[in-house]
RNA sequence: GCUCCGGUGGUGUAGCCCGGAUAAGCAUACCGGCCUUUCGAGUCGGUGAUCGCGGGUUCGAAUCCCGCCCGGAGCACCA
């Protein structure tokens, strides 16, 4: 009974680790994911699409997941699906799916009520022009057209034997004057001539994210927009459009994007290290990419619960991967098996030793059965390890016995053998304890071990770091994606037989 | 340049709206003890922030007001 209490009010701290929302009513709270299908989603996806979905299940509210698709220059099919994948992958399940450009009727219904009513105008302005106006917080002769006027601009716009790309655009009538720059006449819609991945060819005029985003959220029903905050001077706008057209004001919430220290999620920056083959691809586990982490081997709870520690602040911060990985090993500490690997390998030979079989537990603590190791006295250890023993020191072969050095590494040679006596299985005090594999059963094993991607702005070309080196034998039945911590040397995942990424240490 | 938004220990975050409990909680990182399958986890303890700076209001300010400094964003036919 008591701890059964206990349980549940813990619960309910963890749920309500956000901070309320402002207007949110019990059961009617609905937000939205909005991404652009032009990329691969990353880490900062996931902070938007994991407090979305919170917030909606925090009041027991609804999620819509909406591709913003009304750039048909910009959006490819492909990543509609990296998208949907990337959400399966951290568990956020939207209640409804839906695209912009499904909605392209009721934009252009909207686009002739605000030019109808005047509060809309098609400029014909050459865009070099309309730039300049608005630094000089000028007004363009179109602005000052008749309704009538620009309706028949609009329907020239629309008509493919019409206005041409760049030749006329649909600019709300805002106040060219106002101190946000955002207000002054911004463009509603444009024509692109591209080809639309769903639409194809049917649509030629397109609303900007201005435009369509405000709509969306207000005929969707959601009730709590949230967004990055680099739009922030674009509230205004927002609002003045919906008021506009006399639709229901959703409340907007801004947070602070997220960056993590020691890579980018720019595309900009990372497209061409992927051109130039500098990385592997999207999934490369140095990348911020969803698939990319889950190649690293972090868990999808992991990531929500580091996103959520974020909060939804406004402050600028840089957070390191330190705070992502230590939730991680939190996680993974549990759940995975312990095996040895063995780094840069170095023979140990030890003489007197007995035949023995190692029994091994899997775990630490969890019944997760145990691996059996004969030894006949041959080992490999890591040469790190190897290195710092000078004659006549101790160490503890980890779940085996000691061995006292006879003859250490020599120093300038390549140092290949190290020769030991046996002596004895008594626990002694200070003794270095070493992983170590048999020199009559091991697997050869690589491990990636990833480094930060950009330092001082730049690729870093020594950001992945390839360590050979010999695995346990039993290491030779994991599967990919298999996740294992290999003793004093860190958590991984495997990613083909013979190939681990290092999750972190 | 103009406008807006930020600024709490190395890092992230809570507290700020509705000023008061020991002048700041939690996490992470770091250091040390315990634990002998670990340089992990757990656990115990520790170092570390005069809350960007300077004024003001007040019996009392991280919290309110003013000025300044620094950082970010916007000034797109991109979201």
């Amino acid at each position: 009974m008591f701890p059964d209490i206990l349980e549940v009010q813990e619960k309910r701290v963890e749920e309500r680790r956000l901070p309320a929302l402002s207007n949110a009513v019990e059961g009617k709270v609905v937000t939205r994911f909005p991404p652009e299908p032009n990329g691969y989603p990353h880490i900062g996806h996931a902070k938007a699409a994991v407090i979305d979905e919170t917030y909606a299940r925090m009041y027991n509210g609804r999620l819509i997941l909406r591709f913003d698709d009304t750039n048909p220059a910009k959006e490819q099919l492909d990543y509609y699906k990296a998208i949907k994948d990337g959400l399966d992958w951290l568990g956020v399940k939207p209640d409804l799916v839906k695209n912009s450009s499904d909605d392209m009727a009721r934009f252009y219904g909207y686009a002739e009520q605000m030019i109808s009513s005047g509060h809309a105008y098609a400029c014909t302005c050459q865009p070099d022009v309309v730039k300049q106006n608005r630094s000089e917080g000028k007004e363009c002769a179109c602005r000052s057209l008749s309704p009538d006027e620009h309706l028949q601009r609009w329907r020239r716009m629309l008509d493919a034997q019409g206005y041409k790309m760049n030749e006329a655009f649909l600019r709300v009538k805002g106040d060219m004057q106002s101190l946000n720059t955002a207000l002054r006449d911004p463009t509603l819609f444009r024509i692109i001539e591209a080809a639309h991945p769903l639409k194809d060819k049917k649509y030629r005029v397109w609303p900007t994210y201005d435009f369509a985003g405000p709509i969306e959220d207000s005929i969707d029903g959601v009730t709590h927009a949230l967004r990055t905050k680099e739009y922030e001077l674009r509230d205004a706008l927002y609002f003045l459009i919906l008021k506009t057209l006399g639709l229901r004001l959703p409340e907007l919430i801004e947070f602070s994007r997220l960056e993590l220290r020691g890579t980018t999620v720019s595309k900009r920056k990372l497209q061409p290290l992927i051109r130039d083959g500098l990385v592997e691809g999207w999934d490369d586990p140095r990348l911020p990419t969803l698939t990319a982490l889950r190649r690293r081997g972090f868990l999808p709870e992991a990531v929500r619960e580091f996103v959520l520690s974020l909060g939804v602040s406004k402050a600028e911060s840089e957070p390191d991967w330190a705070l992502l990985e230590s939730v991680n090993r939190k996680m993974l500490d549990p759940l995975v098996r312990r095996y040895f690997f063995v780094p840069d390998p170095v023979r140990l030979e030890v003489a007197g030793a007995p035949e023995v079989k190692a029994i091994l537990k899997l775990h630490p603590e969890k019944n997760f059965g145990e691996r059996v190791i004969e030894t006949r006295g041959a080992f490999y250890i890591p040469r790190e390890d190897a290195e710092k023993l000078k004659q006549g020191d101790s160490l503890r072969l980890l779940g085996l016995y000691n061995v006292e050095i006879e003859h250490s590494l020599p120093a300038s040679e390549e140092g290949l053998l190290l020769k030991g006596r046996y002596a004895g299985e008594d626990l002694r005090e200070g003794l270095p304890k070493i992983q170590w594999v048999s020199a009559d059963s091991y697997r050869e094993f690589t491990v990636w071990v990833t480094l930060p991607l950009i330092v001082d702005n730049e690729f870093n070309k020594e950001s992945l770091k390839i360590v050979k080196g010999f695995a346990e034998a039993a290491c030779g039945d994991l599967k990919p994606d298999d996740k294992v911590q290999f003793i004093r040397f860190g958590f991984c995942r495997i990613d083909s037989p013979g190939l681990a990424i290092l999750t972190h240490r």
